[in-house]
DNA sequence: CTGAAAGCGCTTACAG
DNA sequence: CTGAAAGCGCTTACAG
């Protein structure tokens, strides 16, 4: 390993001057020559600074976390690109990390922040999560942002504009002649299910249109749970002519399910999911979804990360708005 | 922060002590009763160890980097869980990281490893990979181990049985009936793409049946490669019975495209996939695929990591062995 | 303005 | 056996 020391005794200066000029410190006067013959010798020398040095000395590591309940969910792809994007550009170094259940890996997590590995965490609260779990993370120095949850503690957050975007699916079957339309959420105590609801219903009233409970379900965003939704739906009697899916991973269960019952998308029955992914086109027939601004939520999760672990804001992103991906699986109602 | 020191003070024993007691520093000669108060006086402070002090001193981080092209894909989602789980056995951290493109994203990956982040590193090489990119990233004291991949640098690899995979598949079109049988593919350049097509005509051969080059295809594994490949293959003429597709992402593309030419499957056409996934069981037909060992890839490779940067081994997981996942996408073919 | 020196929080060889 | 002290590689307040 090649140390600063090295770098300073090959361009005849002392290791703290090394250290001003590569870190580029304007305010050192010293000659353009030395300057250049000190970058000369890391470059020749393919100096790399030591990371654990470095950040034992200033306390500061450069480093976020990004944690969220799955990250091998194509849904978080577009959130992970958005903060990788932001933190490239803020020179900072982003550590993946998951935690399906955060009473149970809290205890890393906690070590994560607790020793000094990370400067701020970006959190997506799994399901279940309770006010106590999460204020278990709050360190002193280390700065916390929720994304897609709220909280009534110290802590920053950041959530995606859910309501605009069920109601743009809503507005979008409405728009086709459906009147009698379901919804396939996920349970209480996740909190984007309920905004996500909360949404469908706000929405169906500013259309004039009745809520009906026996096509509400609640089973979840993973692919068997919108199977299962689909059968509690066949169970409880008529089927709506239009079922907005909160989670397009739910949506594909549900496609699948109504397909295994012999009825046909969107002639008898028009599906619309919440986010887009690659595979809503790769479905047949392809998933009309509602896409959210994922990319937007990661670059600002960050910036909020940056504004340090002072201040604590909360913030809805609703720009760039819902946009509708019109596919093949919404078309008007069946006629009676 | 509160440090050793503190802790110390609070025992009444130096810090040193603390240290050996704390690390459970056997050949330590200390009083029970004194070894139980420093671990209550560090709980009760609720002290956690200075994670860049310790990697500072002691030049290991017991931290391990997962580098793939691609973190989001489903496919990678039973390997991450292996290395999790080894991981955690082994009270190693794990940093998460993606790499496209080893040439552009070289710069932070060496990084990682050059300024001491980490120990070791897991790396599925992007296609297009260079042997002098890996080179770039090889730094005496972390230890590096290749997967899906090969390298003759002196680079640990490990690899899962491509080839028994595909050979599954294939020899499930044939006790089907099938003979008219076609390769979905991935361009040369791709480690996979090599064994995956080379299983394909071994396969083929053990059978006794001829490989029709104008059914052989090697767009990639994206869902968007597999419609490309269709068409392709549509161009060229009649259409094989059986299909073979080297991923299953693409496979969902293939499907699709499949559907939008007014062709059936598996009526018309069968099709088995390599990698299951949970949404190859919630398309329309649910796609028949093979397992593989991908969790078992995952523990293997910590394992190497582990055995350290001294040792260089290749190994091929072969166990389990690939399992045949039958679903509704493979018949027997059409009677002409 | 700039060099020498202190110190971040640990671990461990060494002396007692 | 165990405490005191050195030192890992940096950054930066301080003295000259």
């Amino acid at each position: 390993m090649v140390r600063m020391r090295d770098v300073a005794a090959r361009a005849g200066v002392s290791p703290g001057a090394v250290s001003r000029i590569l870190s580029g410190d304007t305010a050192l006067r010293v000659s353009a020559e030395t300057r250049e013959r000190v970058v000369t010798a890391a470059r020749e020398l393919n100096y790399i600074p030591n990371y654990a040095a470095k950040s034992l000395r200033t306390s500061r590591t450069r480093t976020i976390a990004l944690i969220v309940p799955d990250i091998t969910s194509a849904v978080f792809a577009e959130l992970t690109r958005g903060v990788e994007e932001e933190a490239a550009s803020r020179d900072l170094a982003i550590v993946l990390g998951r935690a399906e259940r955060l009473d149970e890996d809290r205890g890393w997590l906690r070590g994560l922040v607790g020793e000094g590995r990370i400067d701020g965490a970006i959190l997506q609260p799994p399901d279940g999560t309770t006010p106590a779990d999460v204020e278990a993370l709050i360190v002193p120095g280390t700065s916390l942002v929720l994304i897609n949850s709220v909280s009534d503690g110290p802590v920053s957050t950041i959530v995606l504009d859910d309501g605009a975007g069920i109601a743009k699916a809503v507005e979008h079957l409405i728009a086709l002649g459906h009147t009698r339309i379901g919804f396939v959420g996920s349970p209480v105590g996740s909190a984007t299910g309920i905004r996500r609801q909360a949404g469908f219903r706000a929405a169906m009233h500013d259309a004039g249109l009745a809520v009906r409970e026996t096509w509400m379900t609640d089973r979840g965003y993973a692919g068997e749970d919108g199977r299962e939704a689909v059968r509690d739906l066949l169970e409880r009697g008529p089927m709506p002519s239009g079922l907005v899916v909160a989670n397009l991973n739910a949506a594909l269960g549900v496609l699948a399910e109504i397909h295994a019952h012999g009825l046909r998308v969107p002639s008898d029955i028009s599906i619309v999911a919440l986010h887009d992914v690659w595979y809503a086109d790769a479905t047949w027939p392809p998933i009309t979804t509602v896409r959210m601004p994922l990319r937007r939520l990661g670059t600002s999760a960050v910036t909020a990360l940056s504004n340090g672990s002072g201040t604590v804001s909360h913030a809805t992103i609703d720009s760039p708005a819902p946009e509708l991906i019109l596919r093949k699986s919404t078309s008007a109602p069946p006629t009676r």
